[in-house]
DNA sequence: AGCGTGACAGCAAGCGCTTTCTATACAGGA
DNA sequence: TCCTGTATAGAAAGCGCTTGCTGTCACGCT
């Protein structure tokens, strides 16, 4: 039914090692018979079986990317980053890998099915992206997984994802403290004083790291925090709606609304308009990451950009082992602070 | 060095046909047996060989999922649903599957690979996403792969893409000609009689049959098109800003502009709006797909709602097997015309 | 008592490939 | 001419799992 090596090996008159290493391209082979190979493979139309072949070489040419949401651009254009650097004819003859990503949906349980399925098809490497969730059994499951598949040979490196100690994983960390005080900073550089801030899910690290440096600018600044002033909420554009009438609902005198991520502020955006708040006139809105649209709202977005492409360009490199890892496994990329139209001096 | 079923059988005091019948539950196993072979398998943290499982059984776990642009929500949303019905401990005992999204990039050797990738590891389905390419020599050899994939017991399914005759695959198409046509019919009952058309990619499916719709349009409204007012571009926000300048230049009396999607769009109200234009007063904009940020920016997008999440939910319902097909293997889904902010009588 | 019948468990034969080791052939050097 | 070295091809042993078939009991029925 189906065409094996041996089906190629006989119709080219050589043995199925013969075969096995002209596709392999790992070992000398005469052009002659190379060539009654390869002819014979075109003529019978066969394709090499993975599985078996993993098997045999105890390795595989997957590589598994995580995301937290692949409907969400913000994961979108690190994965595909990632892969740019990963799939296609880029290596050695036949070297094509099969990079995958994987949509966890942010749950923890989908995270490490995902991680033990990837363990299973023993991954050649895997990069997870996006912030982490804190709940510790959780984290030291996953650190386990981490741990383990370094132990089997998979390369294993975080994107935009705090390190993991105790494991062999490389990590490229976003700092989204850094960015989020500069974001404020900047803020309350304008004459804000009274500062809504919509934060996302509660347990995951980007979620408190961005509002870490969110609370150190107020603190720097001596502005004492109203825990009213905060919200959390996911990290989409409903939850930047919802969580910004509550805001409003709480203190109507907030100048301005921090959000978690550009999404969140466009929601943010949308409330404020329907409360008929004017932009940055009555209220002030900055995003974070700097996604595409956020230049071409209205206004425009202030917000920290973040070198998502840059970045999974990297740790695709850094998978496929292209390119030297940062000195002691962690390298930590810094955000730009994207100053626009959203964001003006507080109404007086 | 890694543990395999031998181990796990021994521990347990049982045969390796034993383990595996419990691992995959389809066969009876005393339960008192049952509970043993477990508990060795969690105590020496066993992980199954998937590629020695996969050449064994002669079948394997992966689903792959096909999208042009990985960083676009219109695939991600697609995906995410299709995801959403595959993956995850839904099915039978066991039965995880790894569903996988690969991003061809709208490259047709790469969405090639990608499908040789996926048939070499047995792939239990494949879902492919979004317009097709109309090159004859590739569309053949596309309907080729998929032809033998599905002779190898692949289930195929095409989701918002135009069905492959002379192949097994099921077909969820988008009407996009009749969401085209009737996003004009719109725009014409209003008063426009100059219309720009901001197009896709020149080969693509998609592009075509959302430009007939168009010009049909026009055609039945008596308009006769001049081919000036239309202009290809990619399916990006920076196509529709750069389209649209060149549209302005073209014929500033124009008094609408059509763009291919919700991306284009926004690109386009970027670029009127630096002109000075005022939307929708000076110059209706429209779009498609009705992606999540239509209904946020300002003025907020007319345009056509494609249930994506419906659709790739549907699709990924069919290639696991649990729904139907449609009759014939074609379904078409229609778009729903959503009329807001950014279309208005023409200017007088 | 004898035996058919379930209900389980084990044996062993592969699944299709890779890779080590061995065989062959020819070339050149002594 | 014989021997050694080099290049290339083949034989065969698995890789770790699944599964058809073959036991082996313990029952319960006649």
């Amino acid at each position: 039914m189906t065409v094996t090596l041996a089906d190629v090996a006989a119709r080219a008159q050589v043995s199925p090692a013969t075969v096995s290493r002209v596709l392999n391209g790992n070992y000398p082979v005469a052009a002659t018979t190379r060539e009654r190979v390869l002819r014979a493979v075109d003529e019978l139309d066969y394709v090499l079986n993975g599985p078996a072949s993993a098997l045999a070489a105890a390795t595989s040419d997957l590589v598994g990317i995580l995301v937290n949401d692949i409907a969400d651009p913000f994961f979108g254009i690190m994965a595909s980053a990632i892969q740019s650097e990963i799939g296609g004819p880029g290596g050695r003859a036949g070297g094509e890998r099969l990079a995958v990503v994987c949509n966890t949906g942010g749950s923890p349980e989908r995270e490490l099915t995902y991680l033990t399925l990837l363990q299973r098809q023993r991954a050649a490497a895997v990069v997870l992206t996006g912030g982490a969730v804190e709940d510790e059994p959780h984290a030291s499951a996953v650190a386990a997984k981490l741990r383990r598949l370094g132990e089997a040979g998979t390369r294993v490196v975080l994107c935009g994802r705090p390190p993991a100690p105790e494991t062999s994983a490389i990590a490229l960390t976003f700092d989204n403290r850094g960015g989020g005080r500069e974001l404020t900073e900047h803020l309350i550089g304008l004459g804000h004083r009274r500062l809504g801030y919509i934060a996302g899910p509660e347990e995951r690290t980007t979620t408190r790291h961005r509002l870490e440096g969110h609370r150190a600018a107020l603190a720097a600044a001596g502005i004492e925090e109203d825990p009213h002033w905060t919200v959390h909420g996911r990290y989409d554009r409903r939850a930047g709606y919802e969580a910004t009438l509550e805001l409003l609902r709480r203190d109507p005198s907030l100048t301005a609304v921090v959000a978690a991520n550009d999404s969140v502020a466009l929601g943010a955006c949308a409330a404020l308009r329907e409360s008929g708040l004017r932009i940055p006139e009555d209220v002030s809105v900055a995003g974070f990451d700097d996604l595409p649209f956020s230049i071409d709202v209205v206004p425009s977005l202030t917000t920290v950009r973040l070198p998502l492409a840059e970045a999974g360009a990297r740790a695709g490199r850094i998978a496929m082992g292209r390119e030297e890892p940062p000195p002691g496994g962690i390298a930590t990329i810094r955000g730009e602070l994207m100053v626009r139209g959203s964001s003006g001096t507080p109404r007086t």
